[in-house]
DNA sequence: GGCACATTATTTTTT
DNA sequence: ATAATGTGCC
């Protein structure tokens, strides 16, 4: 393998980048990129992968490490990364979120943590509800010595874990609590740890004892350090307390060069954990020079002159974004749409969509109903007024049983029924005979060197889907008929065989209620189908417009959104100035390519909380229209 | 069952 | 802030 000079690479698959994204591309050191809504960050990130691993500046054997927080973030990046790539380059790309990589760190090294922290094998993995910190804190301020009590007492519950456990190192050798504060997180690391009948971890347990096992362990760190000379962290500005401090510990101090990439405007999680100094510390930290992605690909002109304005109101020396995007519609591209009552005003989004459907030729999934908070609310609303017109409406966060609507589709084993129904529904579908095979490969533990194992493997499908393809001519879709293929499919598959080739099935319920949620989403999509590929269509949501909170829409884009509950019910938790609410609508806001619609109703709620950001738009230029 | 009052959840990810 | 859910009591 031969690598290419670095003055003769030439950006993969791609015409050209700004001037700061080359420079940042370029950077010899640890680098803050800040980049705004639209500014193509997993482009950039893939295509600095693709000059460090192409011109040898990452050789062979050593790989590159890109850390994200969402699984899809992770996934997709990577996917990038070897659509730019040929593959013995893109094999040398590793793309994992925080808890992933801290987890096997935790499960491979699990001899070298030192023995008094140490979780049993296996452990669980726990989700604490409020409560659940209440009760231990109740218990810890009874239990500890007097003098601490009361300062345990001042301890804020809610952020606790985060920010004090988060950001605790775990000493390698045992040391007595010296403050109220430590002696309340050793009580939580006894509480973690204690094997009744096995450890239960929380996230970040889990990540603190990767901190502690490579600190603990010289030889892990070196290795680590060795073989990631380069690493990629996305969406930084939500980096929380212990994900800041795993990264300076592994890699601080070492030759290892980091390229953060994120937007302080975008920060919308400190509520939940991220810390608000994560860019400042890390310039200082790791000594890393700045830059600052300008273009936006995704929003058209006024949009980003929209954007803009926002953006200053956050951070009043926000570079200026520049709009890459061109325009497919002359007018309304911003407005505000006011009425009195939810009918008149869910009635006019319905008609006004299905309109703009027809005339411009769009997707149901060209559209987004954004909301603030409570999307079942907005959902329970919406769908009749939507499904009078024939459009349908998808809460992507839906509660299925356990588990949510996204979670299912994100889901292997939902993965691998949903192919093998497609299999059985349509003559040709390349894609999921792919998707069924490598899955039965793993399932039946077929080597991949094996080559009579993967014809039986070939053979058993085709034979399985011919059954199937006969099964569902002569079933029509209903309830029953739903619960008949997935009788099918189970007994095809052998379920056990299946929770024991994919990991994440090993511990808890997960394989139950995956597959309950299927059943219910699968008898619900029968509704209406009159055949199986309509009712796979709508299992998948291809026709669907999405319903869907801010927070979830981050990363996400649209041709049009529309901002339902613009009021102060929904931003109750809004206080005039407060950073973390202009970031939400700024996130909001720029997620329309072509256009954005802020929707308020007098019956929804006040515009008092909410005024100024109702005074951004009208500063903007943007429209208010009764409807 | 119904009343008065208290408590709780709301914006999230992760194997 | 506010709506939904829980609790004690008749």
């Amino acid at each position: 393998m031969s690598y290419i000079r670095s003055e003769d690479w030439r950006l993969r698959g791609i015409e050209s980048f700004e001037d700061a994204a080359w420079r940042a591309l370029c950077a010899p050191g640890s680098a803050c990129v800040v980049a705004g809504p639209g500014s193509g960050k997993t482009e950039f990130l893939a295509q600095r992968a693709a000059y460090l691993l192409e011109t040898g500046q990452c050789p062979a054997p050593q790989r590159l490490l890109a850390i994200s927080f969402k699984r899809d973030a992770a996934k997709n990046l990577a996917l990038r990364v070897r659509e730019r790539c040929p593959p013995e380059i893109a094999n040398r790309f590793d793309s994992y979120t925080f808890d992933a990589l801290a987890k096997q760190l935790v499960d491979r090294f699990h001899p070298a943590i030192p023995a008094q922290w140490r979780p049993s094998s296996p452990y669980r993995i726990a989700y604490l509800k409020p409560r659940d910190v209440e009760a231990f804190f109740s218990q810890a301020q009874k239990d500890a010595p007097l003098p601490w009590q009361r300062e345990i007492a001042g301890i804020k519950q809610n952020t606790f874990e985060a920010e004090r456990v988060g950001a605790y190192r775990l000493p390698v050798a045992q040391i007595a609590a010296a403050s109220g504060s430590d002696y309340a997180i050793h009580r939580w690391w006894a509480l973690q740890l204690a094997t009744q009948p096995s450890s239960s971890l929380t996230f970040i347990s889990i990540n603190r004892l990767a901190e502690l096992l490579i600190r603990a362990s010289p030889y892990i760190r070196r290795a680590l350090r060795a073989t990631y000379p380069f690493v990629f962290v996305d969406e930084f500005q939500d980096t929380t307390f212990a994900q800041y401090d795993f990264l300076l510990s592994v890699f601080g101090g070492g030759s290892s060069r980091l390229t953060v990439v994120g937007d302080n405007k975008q920060r919308i999680m400190v509520w939940a954990g991220a810390r608000v100094d994560a860019f400042e510390r890390f310039t200082t930290d790791f000594s890393a020079s700045s830059f600052a992605l300008l273009c936006n690909f995704r929003s058209t002109t006024d949009l980003v002159r929209i954007q803009n304005v926002v953006a200053r109101a956050l951070d009043s020396t926000a570079p200026v974004a520049v709009a890459r995007a061109s325009a497919q519609i002359s007018e309304g591209v911003a407005q505000v749409w006011r009425s009195s009552s939810k009918a008149q005003e869910v009635n006019h989004i319905a008609r006004w969509i299905a309109t703009d459907m027809q005339s411009r030729q769009r997707q149901p999934r060209d559209y987004a109903i954004l909301v603030r908070q409570r999307a079942d609310d907005y959902e329970a609303e919406l769908s009749a007024p939507f499904a009078r017109l024939g459009l349908r409406l998808r809460n992507e966060a839906r509660n299925l049983g356990d588990t949510t609507l996204q979670d299912l589709l994100a889901d292997d084993l939902a993965r691998i029924f949903i192919s093998l129904l497609r299999l059985g529904s349509i003559r040709r579908a390349p894609v999921a005979w792919k998707t069924c095979t490598s899955a039965l490969l793993q399932i039946r533990g077929v080597m991949p060197d094996d080559i009579i194992g993967q014809e039986r493997i070939e053979d058993e499908l085709s034979k399985f889907k011919d059954l199937l393809r006969a099964d569902m001519k002569t079933l029509t879709p209903h309830g029953e008929s739903a619960e008949i293929l997935l009788m099918r499919i189970k007994k095809f598959l052998d379920l056990n065989a299946v929770v024991r080739a994919y990991p994440e099935y090993n511990t808890g319920e997960l394989a139950t209620i995956m597959l309950e949620a299927f059943r219910l989403h699968f008898i619900q999509s029968t509704e209406g189908a009159t055949d199986w590929t309509e009712c796979l269509d709508a299992f998948e949501g291809a026709s669907h417009i999405p319903l869907l909170t801010v927070h979830k829409s981050k990363g996400l884009e649209y041709d049009t959104t529309i901002f339902v509950g613009l009021d102060d019910r929904a931003w109750w938790a809004h206080t005039p100035g407060n950073s973390e609410g202009l970031a939400t609508f700024f996130v909001a806001l720029s997620r329309a390519k072509q256009r954005a619609i802020f929707a308020f109703c007098q019956e929804r709620g006040g515009r008092s909380n909410v005024a100024e950001l109702f005074k951004l738009l009208a500063d903007a230029g943007v429209p208010e229209i009764a409807i």
